[in-house]
DNA sequence: AGTAATACGCATTGTAAATACCAAATCAGG
DNA sequence: CCTGATTTGGTATTTACAATGCGTATTACT
């Protein structure tokens, strides 16, 4: 069972906003700090910023910052929407299924109840529980 | 979200199985059934056997068939076990590792407790709720 | 013996994530 | 109204690893 990177990287920088509110992080800044691929980061960016959950602004001095109050960002919706086009068996991407039971298959319903779960569990924390506070300040 | 095809594959020889009990599959009938890889699936059969959920038996007239009875094999404990190797993030990998929030991540907790919520929600059901009926039988 | 099957190690392939690169759009500040 | 800094978006490349293939050894039934 795994998560892409591409989530994770999403989680690192909202626990790192949270961290420091009322500062603006380039895509730069947070990429160095964690010592991760810039460009790849500025797409997680873009992601957390189409999903509501970030507000960027470009120019000189612009970068990103939490859209709302870290108490009211649940962490199993940042992890389902950074993760909504993972389909968790081949049968869950009706188009390239092939699974030859699929048509009297039992588990499907349950192995999707389960995954609810999961993120249902993780919606018992918000990001305020998450708050990564930088080393020294 | 995601799970390998490995363990999806061992789903699957579970279900077939239970649907008709005292029948030895072997890896290549399975696999011929599924359209998939015989030489893959031979490996899953490996690993389940290897977990004690599976019993094989070599030779001519061999193949393999299901070490206990559908209802005393629960679906989180299979899926646990094929899924053992897989770090659901990163940070689950101790020794590759490079995320620098980890020494003071509060997340970690939270995620390895939602990956258990999945296991014991998928444990409510067992290969039991899962038999594959064969077409025509 | 001969045959049918698993078991296991290693090589190869294929695919998707991760990364890099580039051009365009946008904005702050002088 | 420039200019430099930054996001945005698209595409291309790289890389990692799951998936597959294959050969050989091993085991066991007939």
């Amino acid at each position: 069972m795994r998560l892409t990177s591409f989530t994770d990287y999403g989680l690192r920088v909202l626990m790192r906003m949270a961290g420091t509110p009322d500062r603006a992080f380039t895509a730069a800044d947070l990429a160095a700090e964690f010592r991760i691929s810039r460009n790849h980061l500025a797409k997680v960016i873009s992601a957390l910023a189409a999903a509501g959950l970030l507000e960027t602004r470009r120019g000189g001095g612009g970068g990103a910052m939490l859209a709302r109050a870290p108490k009211d960002i649940r962490l199993g919706d940042v992890v389902a929407v950074l993760e909504a086009d993972q389909a968790l068996v081949e049968c869950f991407a009706s188009d390239t299924n092939t699974c030859t039971l699929t048509p009297h298959c039992r588990l499907k319903a349950r192995l999707a109840h389960a995954e609810a779960a999961f993120v249902a569990d993780l919606n018992r924390s918000t990001l305020a529980d998450c708050v990564y506070r930088p080393e020294s300040t």
